[in-house]
DNA sequence: CGCGCCATGTAAGCAGTTACATGATTCC
DNA sequence: GGAATCATGTAACTGCTTACATGGCGCG
C-alpha cells in the first residue's frame, strides 16, 4: 500500500505523465524502494478511480498522446494524512548476499573471496551513479529538502556497505 | 524463491523444527531479510517435496509431537550451487520513512520533528536489542562466522541509520 | 487462572514480478 | 538500419501478509 504514497509524493511537486512516475521513481526513490512500471501504472488507474489524482490528455501531433495526472484536493489530504497519522512501519531489506554470508562456514575461502569481489564492485557501481545523481540534481540548483535528505541516505548506505565488506575480508583473513 | 536458501542455510547448521527455524530466522536474519511463520512452514513443506530436507517426527509424551528437519544430500548441492553460481539479485531496501522523507517539503516542522524522533526511537530499539543478540551469542563460545558477519552488518546499518537521522534533524534546522 | 512459550498448520487476499504487447521518434 | 527513449498498457504467476485455528505445558 506505500507504494501509492510514494507516487502521491513524487505527482505532488509537479503534474507527470505516468512515464514520468516512473522515471522519476527510479532516480530519486530507489535508495529506499522497489517498483516496475507494471505495478505503478496499475496503481495509478486505481487511484484515479478512488479520485486520489486525475489526468489530462495531452495530444501530441507526431509522438504518441499522453496523460498528465496531477493530485486532486482529496489526494493532497489523504497524503499528508497518511504521513502523519498512519504508524509507521518497519523497514523492510532483502539482501540476498547476506543469506550467502550466513553459509561462508560451508563455502572456500576462494569462493567467499570472489563472493566479496563481486558484490564490492555491485555497490561501487551504485554508490557512482548515486554520487552522479546527487551532482546532477545539485548542478540544477533544485533544493528539494525531501531529495537532499534522500540521496544522502543512499549514498551513506552505499558507503557502510563498502565498509562492511572491507571489514568482512579483513575479518575472514584474520580467523583464516 | 531467495527465502528458500535463507532457510536451507539455517537447517544446514544443525537439524531443527519448523518452530526453530522460524525463532532462528527471527534472531539471525531479521537484519536483511523478512518473513513469516505462514510462509515458512509453507516453504518447508515444498523443499520436502522437492527432496531437499527431510523430517523425523519426534514423539514427545507430554508436549506436542515436533517434526525435526535435516538437509538432504541433494538440499546441500543445491545450497552451494545457488551460493557460488546464480548471480545475485541487487539487494531491495523498503522504508515507509524514507518515503515520508520525500514529502517534508508539505509539512509543517512540527510533524516532521515528531516522526523523525520517532524513527530514532525505533531504530535505538532495534540497535539495543542487536547488540544484545550479539552479546548473547558472544558468551555462549560460538564462532560462526556468518552469524558474526551478518550481526555486525545489523549493527552498522542502525548506526548509519541513526547518523543520518541527527544529520536529517541538522539539515532541516539549518534551511529553516 | 492467565500469560508466554512450544508447536503446527490453512485460507483468503493483496503486493509485486516477469513476460507479453505495441508503436512512434530521435539520434548515430 | 538499429538502438534508445517516450509512452502505455495487460496477463499470468509467484511471493508475502493477515487472519483464522488449535492445544498442551510451565511459571507466577
Amino acid at each position: 500500500m506505500s507504494i501509492r504514497y510514494a507516487l502521491l509524493g513524487i505527482i505532488s511537486k509537479k503534474p507527470v505523465t505516468g512515464y514520468d512516475v516512473v522515471t522519476i521513481f527510479k532516480q530519486t526513490m530507489i535508495y529506499f524502494w522497489s517498483s516496475t512500471h507494471s505495478q505503478i501504472y496499475k496503481e495509478l488507474h486505481k487511484m484515479e478511480e478512488e479520485e486520489l489524482i486525475t489526468h489530462q490528455l495531452v495530444i501530441q501531433g507526431t509522438s504518441p498522446n499522453k496523460k498528465v495526472y496531477s493530485l486532486t484536493d482529496k489526494g493532497k489530504k489523504d497524503l499528508i494524512r497518511w504521513a502523519i497519522e498512519e504508524p509507521l512501519k518497519p523497514a523492510k531489506i532483502k539482501d540476498e548476499f547476506l543469506i550467502k554470508t550466513t553459509i561462508f562456514p560451508i563455502l572456500s575461502a576462494e569462493e567467499i573471496n570472489q563472493l566479496l569481489d563481486e558484490v564490492i564492485e555491485r555497490e561501487q557501481s551504485i554508490l557512482a551513479k548515486t554520487k552522479e545523481w546527487k551532482e546532477h540534481f545539485n548542478s540544477q540548483g533544485d533544493s528539494d529538502i525531501g531529495t537532499i535528505l534522500t540521496v544522502e541516505y543512499g549514498i551513506r548506505y552505499s558507503e557502510m556497505y563498502l565498509e562492511w565488506c572491507k571489514w568482512a575480508k579483513q575479518m575472514i583473513q584474520d580467523k583464516a
